[in-house]
RNA sequence: GCGCCCGUAGCUCAGUUGGAUAGAGCGCUUGCCUCCGGAGCAAGAGGUCACAGGUUCGAAUCCUGUCGGGCGUACCA
């Protein structure tokens, strides 16, 4: 039974019973114990309209209320008018239990069952390494993946990418300078051209598996770039815990005719329109800034095109949930194939977008500007190498996406060595060890034990912190922000944290020791649920 | 110029439908291991929540303006 929705079915009953309007109020943890477990602001929201002094209101409402003292040890009315419910201790009790029969399992729910979700992320083009900056997004795509499955979705997730633009025109032509310079002959990179040491590696070994011969315009240059990189990159991503079900090229949708197609639906609701040899989407007409440009005069699209195709089939494929993971710089762009897309009459209600800032990368004191192009990065692997998965995923993570966040490549390795992923770590193996040291010494978990020798007020902020994991993963569900959970599991291991050095777990009081045994047992659950959620480890010993 | 995001401790950042005394880590000061792991715990110093107005019983949070920064504002993606 959540205790959350009893109450507020409780307070509802009580508005009726006087006579009062029902409306939206808050039921919510309080920050200090001492305003007991949940509190409501009722009675504050209720003041004006029922004209009534908020105290006055809230004892009323508290003396309407008939509560099941097995869930509610106490309530209280505080200025300016809060009504506050303490737990009882036996409701706290339940909350253990139900950890201990779940396991795994604890914390999930059936909201996305049988629905299926698609997750788009990273779609870097194949044009060099990922940097730290594209790090962020990885993390951040896998972890929204991770919290839809845990709620029950059957999720994809998809690389989109473009191996025909001029981008990787310019990384094939780049290539080969590269490939002739090495033989020998004065070719100078192009203007745009790629600068990364890789592109050499990449000629280099163009010479020895291709041979002396090739000529200029041979494609060869740019596929065996392509390859090569695409490769590098799934196994950067695999080394922090990352495998995508799907890539989809951006080729297949000029192939299937399904830009053809777009751009003749468009024309048929006259939203398109030549001119300066371009063709243009007429968005003012569907209540945007300026017009943009479908077809260069170049008669080469832009981006924006096969990004409509690219979403019309993913609504075709009939996902419950489509997630967008972009930068920051896409921010301007997607509004433009939303509006295409209802246009073309389809429902866009099912596409979420979330928009991440970008990672800002210091390097001796200075803003790096960081530029693929000009081989100006700090790539994710030598990251991944220096600290680790667990600790890239976890910084990655432990931040809102809306944070614009400085990344001190000089602290980094020092810092990692304070992580806070370790203090989450630390609290896992710390648990483990204890486990082990009771079936040393003949004490077993076991789900059998007395939970009323529970009293002391680390284990009751530790139990009761426990109890809350299935409503943070709920927020997370509902607003696909991951740092929710960093968060939380990092104060769920300090309750923990406290509550070692303040009881000791195996004594002599065998009883004791039982309940506090499940006590440990459900923590450590919930810190294994929770980082695995996040694509952290949570290692038995550190 | 216009649009989106941001401005919280020396530094990096939490603070989520507006709630009670604004938090954590790092760094600094000081205590705590004969005892389940000290990668921990406890305590201290450190704040005009950029600034100015406004809304409200109540604002770091919402609104307006100013200042500062990031990203857009391309026939780049």
């Amino acid at each position: 039974m959540n205790l959350k929705d009893y109450l507020s079915q409780k307070l509802n009953q009580a508005l009726t019973e006087l006579d009062l309007p029902s409306v939206d109020f808050q039921l919510a943890p309080t920050k200090n114990p001492q305003f007991g477990d949940l509190s409501t602001n009722l009675a504050l929201i209720l003041a004006k309209q029922a004209k009534q002094n908020p105290i006055e209101l809230a004892n009323k409402l508290k003396s309407e209320l008939d509560l099941d003292n097995s869930f509610v040890r106490e309530v209280s009315v505080t200025p300016p008018g809060f009504i506050n419910f303490t737990f009882s201790n036996h409701y706290l009790f339940e909350a253990l239990n139900d950890v201990l029969n779940k396991g795994v399992d604890y914390g999930k729910s059936d909201m996305g069952t049988g629905q299926s979700a698609n997750v788009e992320f990273v779609s870097a083009n194949p044009t060099g390494p990922l940097t730290v900056g594209h790090g962020r997004q990885s993390v951040l795509g896998d972890t929204v993946g991770n919290i839809l499955q845990w709620h029950g979705y059957n999720v994809t997730r998809e690389y989109y990418y473009n191996d025909a633009g001029r981008q990787m025109r310019i990384l094939g032509q780049s290539v080969a300078a590269r490939y002739f310079q090495e033989l020998g002959k004065d070719i100078a990179l192009p203007e745009d051209g790629y600068q990364g040491s890789y592109i050499k590696d990449i000629a280099k070994s163009i010479i020895v598996d291709q041979g002396q011969e090739l000529t200029k315009e041979s494609p060869l240059f740019r596929e065996l770039a392509e390859k090569t990189i695409f490769s590098d990159i799934r196994e950067s991503l695999k080394q922090i815990g990352i495998v995508h079900d799907q890539f989809t090229n951006e080729k297949t949708f000029y192939e299937s005719g399904a830009i053809d197609d777009i751009v003749e639906s468009l024309k048929k609701k006259d939203l398109v329109y030549e001119s300066e040899g371009a063709s243009w989407f007429r968005t003012t007409a569907l209540g945007k800034e300026q017009d943009r440009v479908l077809i260069k005069s170049s008669g080469e699209p832009t981006y924006r095109l096969p990004d409509i195709a690219y979403h019309r089939n993913k609504l075709d494929r009939k996902f419950d949930l489509v997630v967008d993971i972009f930068g920051a710089d896409h921010q301007d762009t997607y509004p433009d194939v939303l509006s295409a897309l209802e246009a073309l009459d389809y429902d866009v209600s099912s596409i979420r977008v979330l928009i991440h800032q970008f990672v800002t990368l210091i390097r001796s004191g200075e803003v790096v500007k960081m530029s693929t192009r000009k081989a100006n990065f700090v790539t994710l692997d030598e990251l991944t190498n220096l600290v680790g998965k667990d600790v890239v995923r976890y910084f990655f993570i432990m931040r809102g996406m809306n944070s614009h966040l400085n990344f001190d490549l000089d602290l980094a390795q020092d810092q990692s060595e304070k992580n806070p992923v370790y203090y989450l770590q630390y609290a896992h193996a710390r648990i483990v060890n204890i486990l082990k040291h009771g079936e040393h010494l003949d004490f077993k978990y076991s789900t059998d034990f007395n939970a009323e020798r529970l009293t002391h007020d680390s284990e009751l902020t530790l139990l009761k912190s426990i109890g809350e994991f299935p409503d943070i993963m709920a927020m997370a569900l509902k607003s696909l922000e991951p740092q929710l959970i960093a968060n939380y599991l990092h104060g769920l291991a300090g309750h923990f944290h406290r509550f070692y050095s303040d009881c000791r777990v195996i004594t002599d009081d065998k009883e004791l020791s039982q309940a506090r045994l499940a006590l440990i047992f459900g923590a450590k659950t919930v810190i294994a649920n929770g980082l695995s959620i996040l694509g952290v480890n949570a290692p038995d010993r550190m």
